[in-house]
RNA sequence: GGAGGGGUACUCAAGCGGUCAACGAGGGCAGACUGUAAAUCUGCUGGCCCUGCCUUCGCAGGUUCGAAUCCUGCCCCCUCCA
């Protein structure tokens, strides 16, 4: 194992706060492999690179020696964690939650060393509580301190529901806690209650509060919210390398920075020195971009993979040329009636779901022909036996007639 | 249990008998420009057999030539009192 000072290096870079740190030193200092815990609701089908904030600091831990446990709450996701919420989550169905959870399984690997790793359900002992037990963690905390927390709050004075149900959910998770003695328990800014609470959950069973550590949340593509498939501002980390090339290319340029520090594996002092260099104009925010979202295909497909979408994105739209990673679609056409664009547009291909929305991308330009924008609603495409088909400047088919 | 307020398109939020497919904002899409799918500017943003027609304003009925707007019942949410 590596001396403290490193450790503790390695552990802090990039946090937002560790509570509390003296402690978190002596722990190291017993050099005992320490428990760490961090969990996810397994309520959306698949992860996004805001989750791996939490993944990547887990990942140096277990580089460090420690024992990580990975909590998939399976129970917890039918509550819903109301955590940085305005309203009340929907609940997830247990067929859903279970079809997520094999994904999860397997999806945290792309950055967790799989032998090292314990993986648990919370279900376990989760499902085991009784009523009774139930009434009993709910004893240990008041409605008051409830209220206290930012997101309750402001929905109870703005006159948004709040369900009992969703008092208990940081219950549950602190219980966890309990179960799994962790001796640190990360999670997102937004997590600090649910991760207090575990300390005092702990304590009140007669373990050593665990030491909570937070990670900033990562903004979505909006640059505004949180990174969150509800929001639609995501990046999948099973998203095709060109779309995750081209959505991380499409952030703004001030965006661009904290997903350096969030989600880059460079050096503090080299990020601060790409944004020196960028605001004396010694360097354009687009090629240090470019150089951030090949680290970052590179890390979930492979580099040579994450170059060429470097070369099609330049080919694409710097020098507005046709790349050769095209979507393939067949559309089978009768030899009598020809093809209308829309009828390809809407019914063959399903590149677009109404007609409505076909008539205004062809009265805006945007659909193309081999390169030539199509002006008539009635254009006939059956001219052609393969062609070139563009929907705007971001959806580019290739189009065989049969 | 009593009194009051409210449910409008992806979201927020106007409208309170006709000019409403519904102001405005955000988001999304597209075009222009560019150093990039940054920034900025402009347009579009329910559906369709598209100069017109059809369906939408919590749900179901009713009044009216005509309703998101009025009435009745139901469902849901909030506040205050108990």
């Amino acid at each position: 194992m590596k001396k403290i000072t490193e450790q503790l290096k390695i552990i802090k870079k990039g946090t937002s706060e560790i509570i509390n740190q003296k402690d978190l030193e002596s722990r190291l200092k017993s050099s005992k492999k320490l428990i760490i815990k961090a969990g996810l609701d397994p309520t959306m089908p698949d992860m996004h690179l805001g989750h791996t904030v939490v993944l990547n600091k887990l990942r140096q831990f277990q580089d460090l020696g420690h024992e990580v446990v990975f909590l998939i709450g399976d129970y917890t996701a039918c509550i819903g964690d109301p955590s940085g919420r305005d309203v009340t989550r929907p609940s997830v169905d247990i067929k859903t939650i279970k079809k997520n959870t094999k994904i999860y399984k397997k999806e945290i690997f792309k950055i967790l060393n799989k032998d090292k790793t314990r993986v648990e359900l919370n279900s376990k002992w989760l499902n085991k509580l009784s009523a009774n037990d139930l009434i009993n963690l709910a004893s240990s905390q008041t409605v008051a301190r409830m209220l206290e927390r930012d997101d309750f709050e402001k929905r109870y004075k703005s006159n948004q529901p709040i369900s009992i149900h969703e008092f208990l959910y940081p219950l549950l998770q602190a219980y966890d806690s309990v179960e799994l003695k962790s001796d640190v328990e990360l999670g997102g800014t937004d997590q600090k209650f649910n991760l207090l609470l575990g300390r005092k959950l702990q304590e009140s069973n007669k373990q050593k509060p665990q030491i909570c550590i937070t990670m900033p949340i990562l903004e979505g593509l909006d640059g505004v919210r949180k990174m969150s498939k509800s929001y639609n501002n995501y990046i999948s980390i099973s998203e095709e390398p060109a779309d995750m090339f081209g959505k991380l290319m499409s952030i703004s340029d001030e965006l661009m920075w904290k997903y350096f520090d969030l989600l880059s594996f460079k050096s503090e002092t080299d990020i601060s020195k790409l944004k020196d260099l960028c605001a004396s104009d010694k360097l354009n925010p687009r090629d240090v971009k470019i150089d951030l979202s090949l680290e970052i295909v590179e890390r979930f497909h492979t580099k040579k993979i994450a170059i060429k979408c470097k070369e099609n994105f330049l080919k694409r739209f710097q020098k507005k040329e046709l790349t050769d990673d095209l979507k393939e679609i067949s559309v089978k056409v009768g030899k009598k009636s020809g093809l209308n664009i829309i009828s390809l547009l809407v019914d063959k291909s399903k590149i677009l779901s109404s007609t409505s929305e076909a008539r205004r991308l062809i009265n805006q330009n945007a659909i193309k022909i081999n390169q030539n924008p199509i002006s008539s609603l009635e254009y006939d495409c059956s001219n052609y036996k393969q062609f070139i088909l563009s929907v705007g400047k971001k959806r580019v088919f290739k189009i065989t007639l049969k």
